[in-house]
DNA sequence: TATAAAAGTTAGCCTTGACTAATAATTGTA
DNA sequence: TACAATTATTAGTCAAGGCTAACTTTTATA
């Protein structure tokens, strides 16, 4: 969790042949990608709980370490470690024994993972994906939208529902 | 590498509210999710080397290990290691102070890898993202969708371009 | 052809996110 | 209320995928 400085991140112009280098893809953008991508697979498992944390709340008024342990198919002791990271970064507060509560911080997240969640298995309706199948692949897609994306996303969606 | 049974994969009908359970979404169905996701996070590693490696060796005629490390913004010493495993699954040939090759299963691979990244920027680019973020966030999407999705997408490209 | 530069290798360390097994606390119920 | 079942915690292990530093081999060039 050190690798991605935004700041050397400028978006990479295309490349023009197969997917190869060219002028516009050099070495050191198209590693600004990977770099990219390393950040995102940092921070997808941390939304992830966030925002699983946020649903339990909302439908089931508490978000038990059991009950994240079952949707997650990872076992307590698991959670209980990624519970006390998350809210080393201040995005719960948890007391031992008691169910996990979102920070102000946490609440904010998983409704930003929460909308681009929903945002992308619109996009995938849109396209002609089945239902199912949209859910399951949103699931790892969400994260991995930049900004600009979802936006056209949502802008794409609205165009061509129903 | 020892966490996903595709036996047990079936795929998630759709939940009706927020994102949160329904009697579709049930809880080891959820989990089913995010064990396809922890899959796919340890797969797209190394997809991305292979797919790497045929670019340089189609640019260069060779992929050297220095090559790869600048391209990916890793150490030598990474792509040492990973080389190392890429080998033992069979996906590359290597030998000590030479360069990569790929095995028949890394190349094909690496062209699968290859198609729905450039599947993924062309629905991208159809749905009104700009080509620099489209290859931007292509890195990491690609590794995401379910064939019937790049199904999808291939179609909707197909279909929709100019 | 020496020798310096570049590339590759190896060893050892770190963090993350899983796991199991053992233990402790809480909760529900006979 | 006591006890059983459920839940939470803790300790220790593992593999992956990064890193640095030290060393060796190859390559290029003065």
């Amino acid at each position: 969790m050190a690798d991605f400085d935004p700041a050397e991140d400028e978006l990479t112009p295309p490349p023009e042949g197969t997917g190869a280098i060219s002028a516009h893809m050099t070495p050191d953008r198209q590693a600004s990608h990977f770099k990219r991508a390393r950040h995102a697979r940092e921070t997808e498992i941390i939304e992830d709980y966030v925002e699983l944390i946020a649903d339990l709340i909302d439908e089931q008024g508490e978000a038990r370490a059991v009950d994240i342990a079952k949707r997650l198919g990872v076992t307590g002791a698991t959670v209980n470690k990624m519970v006390a990271r998350l809210k080393q970064m201040n995005l719960v507060n948890a007391e031992p024994y008691r169910s996990v509560f979102l920070t102000d911080e946490g609440r904010e997240m998983a409704e930003a993972s929460r909308e681009r969640h929903h945002i992308v298995v619109a996009l995938l309706r849109v396209v002609g994906v089945d239902e199912a199948t949209a859910w399951a692949d949103a699931e790892g897609m969400e994260h991995r939208c930049s900004p600009e994306t979802l936006m056209a996303f949502k802008e794409f969606v609205k165009r061509h529902k129903s």
